[in-house]
DNA sequence: ATCGCGACCTGGTTGC
DNA sequence: TGCAACCAGGTCGCGA
């Protein structure tokens, strides 16, 4: 069997993606058993393995919620389910007899849905998997975390939630002197926001991702935010579109990712707006693409 | 407090 | 052909 395509690393859109695909098919259901395969996936779980299977048999799963790239199931009793799926991280729902995926980490079996009464087929036996390769993602069980874990309570807010204060996100870009872009990936100021969809936003709002905070006009931030929103929500139109009712996958095969790119790995390309060559630059270990006519360097830089 | 950077992690790709 | 180096990047934690 080959290994499938690398999975495009979720932002946003991808996490919410998820988020429906477990509000559909996992809320409601108990938790019969816990197998943690790899420990590292339950790190920050402060108990351990053991423990946070102990916490989790018995559960039922009473929603499923998201803020910026986490995601969280609330359970019966206050607690919560917490998830990250960092670079790699697959929530997938399987028939129990599937066979395992090759980086399956953590397996949760449910319980068979209570069947109707006048139902007499016996429901299909089903297991919520977490699948990992990179691992940078992980699970824990998050003591009264139901309402919002305490383990992420220095995330923002996310640029989709209706209670996102535009107001409070000008004052504090504009206190910074950081640039932009490394503002824009700051989960304490707005989160949601990785690389892609940084580059994609900044590239849309007109704006070099090292432009200084504090040298923002409102309208640049006002522009940002427009972007940002119209980003995500243009990926979540084309990626939360359907999926099968076994297999919530955060790297389900519409490929939208791909088609919608305007500046993210396109180096050399020209800009659809411009038709300048779009432009790659080394940034905190990784890169950002930009178009150079559109999205001029701010002054004061010492190099081009 | 803010800023900037290295570490963590795997597997596909590139370069010698 | 073989093997080492590089690359992808979200988040945490560290030193300045």
């Amino acid at each position: 069997m080959r290994p499938g395509p690398t999975p495009k690393v979720p932002e946003l859109p991808e996490v919410e993606v998820v988020r429906l695909g477990l509000e559909q098919h996992v809320v409601g259901r108990t938790i019969a058993a816990v197998d943690v395969l790899h420990p590292r996936a339950v790190r920050r779980h402060a108990g351990g393995p053991a423990d946070f299977a102990a916490q989790l048999a018995g559960r039922r799963i009473a929603a499923a919620r998201r803020r910026g790239k986490y995601l969280w199931l609330p359970l019966d009793n206050g607690d919560a389910l917490l998830a990250h799926l960092g670079m790699s991280g697959q929530m997938l729902l399987r028939p129990a007899t599937a066979d395992p995926e090759r980086h399956l980490r953590v397996r949760f079996t449910l319980d068979d849905p209570t069947p109707a009464p006048r139902e007499p087929r016996r429901p299909l036996r089903s297991e919520l998997r977490f699948v990992d390769q990179r691992m940078f993602g992980g699970l824990a069980v998050s003591a009264g975390g139901a309402e919002l874990p305490g383990e992420i309570c220095h995330i923002a807010r996310d640029p989709v939630d209706p209670e996102f204060d535009d107001g409070l996100f000008l004052a504090r870009l504009r206190s910074r002197t950081a640039g932009v872009k490394r503002l824009l990936l700051d989960q304490r100021l707005i989160s949601g926001v990785g690389n892609i969809y940084a580059d994609e936003a900044l590239w849309l709002a007109m704006l070099h991702g090292d432009r200084p905070g504090n040298r923002l006009r409102k309208a640049d931030v006002t522009r940002l935010l427009v972007a940002v929103r119209a980003v995500m929500a243009a990926a979540l139109a084309q990626g939360g579109t359907s999926f099968d009712a076994l297999y919530v996958n955060v790297n389900g095969e519409s490929g939208y990712f791909d088609r919608s790119l305007e500046v993210y790995g396109q180096e050399a390309l020209p800009c659809s707006r411009c038709a300048t060559p779009i432009v790659r630059v080394a940034f905190m270990n990784r890169s950002s693409y930009f178009c150079p006519a559109c999205q001029p360097r701010p002054r004061r830089r010492s190099r081009d």
